[in-house]
DNA sequence: CTAATCTCTACAGTGACTGTAGCTTCAAGG
DNA sequence: CCTTGAAGCTACAGTCACTGTAGAGATTAG
């Protein structure tokens, strides 16, 4: 079982050495043991927390919302409602915010598609920009 | 025509007054003529130039990409390429970020199909956090 | 023992705003 | 003309989740 440099740790989970130490000063990440010349040394336990979050994040979840799933990890007996609820929200928001990449993408297409690739003058990708009224979508 | 103060400016274009203070920092809106007390006070083409600008970032384009735009429009002479290519590349990030949301919506859903709504000892969402093998996806 | 690599702290910078404090100016009503 | 309340002014701190830098000290392989 691990005796890791900050930087093994980096290295293990895919992340920067200064990521971790900035995990640590918002107390997502413990304030491990360090050798006598002041480096941090951690143990396994330490890089799957770390792989949590990391996970986590990558799924697109806040660091507060991963404070309180971390928080939940630490009370195996309690109901996991909350954890649900937190997963929920996020899913709600992915979808939206994919309902809205939708809408841009079919309004930068019909942009390109429109365009003549000539002179600025008559350019439909600089004019759609400056009168949103030629907008297909009222959404945004 | 026009001769707004900054707040009716706002309100034309549906942003904060500290944004477009801010925007005048940095140098993509103009800095104009003050009253004698030093109010700023706008015209017609502040109002346009402003609606263009608010319009290109609620497409997701960056203020630099904007800052570009914007100097295209000042030469009507010109090529519109710059245009495209910069309308292109958002098309591109668009549709790459679409992917990446759809792979997470996908995981967040399984993750919540699968938990059986119990205790966080044996709670789905909390173990496939805690294990990216877990994943479908290979992706993030 | 030395040289190369790593790690340490502390702090500044990113993007695109947003919020706050403590003032001054403006416009409308009396 | 005067007051009052809303709106404007500057300057700066805060947001989020890191990332980068400087200058020092620690560790490790040869």
């Amino acid at each position: 079982m691990g005796d890791f440099s900050i930087g093994q740790l980096a290295a293990a989970a895919e992340t920067k050495v200064q990521t971790i130490r900035y995990y640590e000063e918002i107390g997502v990440m413990p304030r491990v043991a360090r050798t006598g010349g002041g480096q941090r040394r951690y143990a396994s336990g330490d890089l799957k927390r770390l792989a949590f979050i990391r996970h986590a994040r990558d799924l697109g979840f806040s660091i507060e919302a991963i404070r309180t799933l971390l928080g939940l990890q630490d009370r195996p007996d309690h109901s996991c409602e909350a954890a649900d609820a937190i997963a929920g929200a996020r899913l709600a928001e992915v979808e939206q915010r994919i309902a809205k990449l939708e809408a841009l993408r079919a309004e930068l297409k019909r942009m390109l598609a429109s365009c003549r690739h000539g002179k600025v003058a008559e350019c439909r990708v600089i004019e759609v920009l400056a009168d949103h009224g030629q907008c297909a979508h009222e959404a945004h």
